[in-house]
DNA sequence: GTGGTCTAGACCACG
DNA sequence: GTGGTCTAGACCACT
């Protein structure tokens, strides 16, 4: 399911909550689906129980999971409505940024539409 | 000259760094000239020196500086240019990225061009 | 009759105990009543049965309930009294630590009665 | 400074946790001061630096501390007055609350404003 | 079985 | 020296 890459930097919990946000994006968890238990993630991805569940307590933290003990931890409702709104406000603002220092280094605004067109017409194939 | 936020989660060292790019972009640094010295430096920003010189060596290994020993550190030959170029090109991946991805979240073409016209319209007055 | 939340922090089994207190304060349930069994509860609320046991357990240790092996659970005589005895000094403890605390904040007797004023002129609408 | 009682079953992480509120909100750490280190705390309270940390990092999403690694902790700015406004709002509504339950019990204003006043003449003395 | 907490000990990046 | 992360292993309460 989720990749972890135990040599990137970016930390282990943190790509575990990134798989865990981008699997409810994608619709492969479902609002109030259970998900796997601590100690099953742990064992399939050959992690630290501890490591996973400070996923989890982060994922509960952002109200994306609601879990408890003796229960397991479920897709919270509405994950997937504020989970998106989020995304794509985060997205746009690096998308305004990165279009704002390209500008101040000189790049016209109908180059960054070019680089649109070329974009769209490639169908944007790649994750 | 070089503001440093000695609160912030991005190191120091980096920090330095990114500053000291920058005043190359703006001109403010010229190639050929000497920059401060480590121990200027670090009385200056109130920092200390052994994190400026890990600054000032990050920024040899990237060929934007060359230092000479008991002399100090200069701009190098050809940094402006290398810099911006390599700037740009990190700044449109990080454009088409963003774009990308919005893109497979639903956003289209013509709305990103709205949000460019917008910004281009304001000024895009902000660092 | 009694709302349980499965995703609640709260464990199940307190919720339970809760419940029925609430339900003995108002007179749903009365003193020598018998309660519903753990398997009907346990079936009704879909609880596990272990859970609702825990629960009735509980309530018995608190002299709230007595249960009579292969008869069932009943509400304990003078349950009701006692339980509103208790339930008073607890929530006057409560009333009384909240005070001390905003008064060591600075707030003043004056503004705590007009605080209370509101409250009962509204009705304290809310459970 | 703190003490951590082993044997509560509010967990040692959240025990240190109170305690540093409560030392900013009685002035004996004041905004911009550094704490103790994780490894300092953990050595004179004799818990483990793991759960230090987990206390310290859960301050700092609270905005009350900001740290980073190399430099240890410090109060953020604007923490004593964040922190009071936060906790005269929970002790206001465990006030209110406490209140409410009190008349629905069949206690009478007048009954709680006798009691507060009886707190006020006594001083209030007591934690 | 579930999650939550704690300890002990290790390694890393930063200052 | 600082904090951040991870592992291993243990104990507890809840279902």
């Amino acid at each position: 399911m989720i990749t972890i890459d135990i040599y990137s930097r970016t930390p282990i919990y943190q790509q575990i909550v990134d798989g865990i946000k981008r699997q409810i994006l994608l619709g492969i968890l479902q609002e109030g689906q259970q998900i796997a238990s601590v100690r099953e993630f742990s064992g399939d991805a050959g992690v630290n129980p501890n490591t996973v569940s400070k996923a989890y307590l982060e994922l509960e933290r952002l109200g994306i999971l609601v879990g408890a003990a003796g229960k397991g931890y479920f897709v919270s409702p509405g994950a997937y409505t504020r989970l998106r709104e989020k995304t794509v406000a985060e997205e746009k603002k690096a998308f305004l940024d990165a279009s704002r220092q390209l500008m101040q280094n000189g790049i016209t605004e109908s180059q960054l539409t070019d680089w649109l067109r070329e974009l769209f017409s490639e169908g944007g194939n790649q994750v």
